[in-house]
DNA sequence: GTCTATATCCAGATAGAC
DNA sequence: GTCTATCTGGATATAGAC
């Protein structure tokens, strides 16, 4: 019987992850309130009342993909920060691989949609609230420190270090936004041109 | 009975301008569908059922207020558009004025939020859907020009001038979002700083 | 674990009196 | 023009059979 038990572990952990993975996509496309329980049940193929089974209420998957979506990209954050490489190569970086996945991941897309949609609404659940206030400054203050240090290598422009952080983050996420939100969205700007807001000396080689 | 006619009139037209003001303020910090009727009802002051006497739905609401959103974002875009300036002083003018505007003004920050309530979510009102598809890339093809300008002058960088009014927009649009839902913000960055990311030469008078 | 059927609630919209 | 009371539909969540 302890086999059993660990076979049902497993369909119910994989089940929970396809319910996760279709709320993410509905709730980032149509919000959590145009969201039907139903609408993801049907999609995931299970019957809406069996969705009962994995979550208790639809705010609570809401609020469980928020925190997920924060961890996410508070992880990828420290991970620039904690690069072993300037200032200037850590912001060049990290533009160019969140423009390339703005590109190519539909999931990540989804993910700065799924919390544009929630900073963007007062109308969501108290949990959920609490976790962004929580956890949303980190990649802010990642960035800002990273600014900080390319200012005393002097690669970085003057001012607020966090100022700065404010415009990377803005200017990215206001670019995924539009990326997600259209099919005839064309291919990404060269992510060099957002650099060269921060940077003080030239970032195209050749041009210019 | 002409002067009774004449004061409903204006009563008329200023008792749905209060549900505009108010549906506005509702419909950008929460959305559409978290925006109840009563509320709007509630917030102007006026009986659920009145309000039914001035529009025929929430929704016609919604499309209303898009609309209005749209044309004003396009009026201005044009306006920057056809000045009588160098691009590089348009460019430099428009951010100053829209950062300046997004700072001082709730009422644009909520029209800012709104449209990005809209565009962010396929789950609106079929007529607001089409307003959008029509109107939305004014913006974008005003900057673009000004762009294309700006590098027949030698002011701005090369690449295709309409990717250019993306990262314009987008950047805009960024920090917009993010001023309007924060209460502890502080203060808006130098409108130079993203003007830096368009032209060649240098933007800051004595730093740098 | 899975389904169907249903209870419950709530918001949008309407009717009708004043 | 304004209000109160009500109808109606639809969505969340639950109950109970298989």
């Amino acid at each position: 019987m302890a086999r059993n038990q660990e076979q049902n572990d497993k369909i119910r952990k994989e089940r929970k992850e396809q319910i996760r993975a279709e709320a993410l996509r509905q709730f980032a496309t149509q919000g959590l309130f145009a969201t039907r329980i139903a609408d993801i049940a049907a999609g995931v193929g299970m019957a809406q009342g069996l969705l009962y089974h994995y979550y208790p209420s639809k705010d609570m998957i809401f609020v469980d993909l928020i925190d997920d979506a924060l961890d996410k990209l508070n992880k990828a954050s420290l991970y620039v920060k904690d690069m072993q490489a300037s200032a200037r190569e850590k912001i060049l970086f990290a533009l160019q691989e969140l423009l390339k996945t703005i590109e190519t991941s539909e999931q990540f897309s989804d993910t700065c949609r799924l919390i544009a949609q929630a900073t963007n609404s007062t109308a969501i659940p108290e949990d959920a609230q609490q976790l962004i206030e929580e956890k949303r400054d980190i990649p802010y203050e990642a960035i800002a420190t990273v600014m900080a240090a390319g200012q005393r290598e002097g690669s970085v422009i003057a001012g607020d270090p966090r100022m700065l952080a404010i415009l990377f983050w803005t200017s990215v996420n206001g670019l995924a936004i539009y990326y997600s939100t259209r099919k005839d969205a064309g291919e990404m700007p060269d992510y060099r041109i957002l650099a060269k807001m921060f940077l003080r000396d030239k970032v195209f080689g050749e041009e210019e």
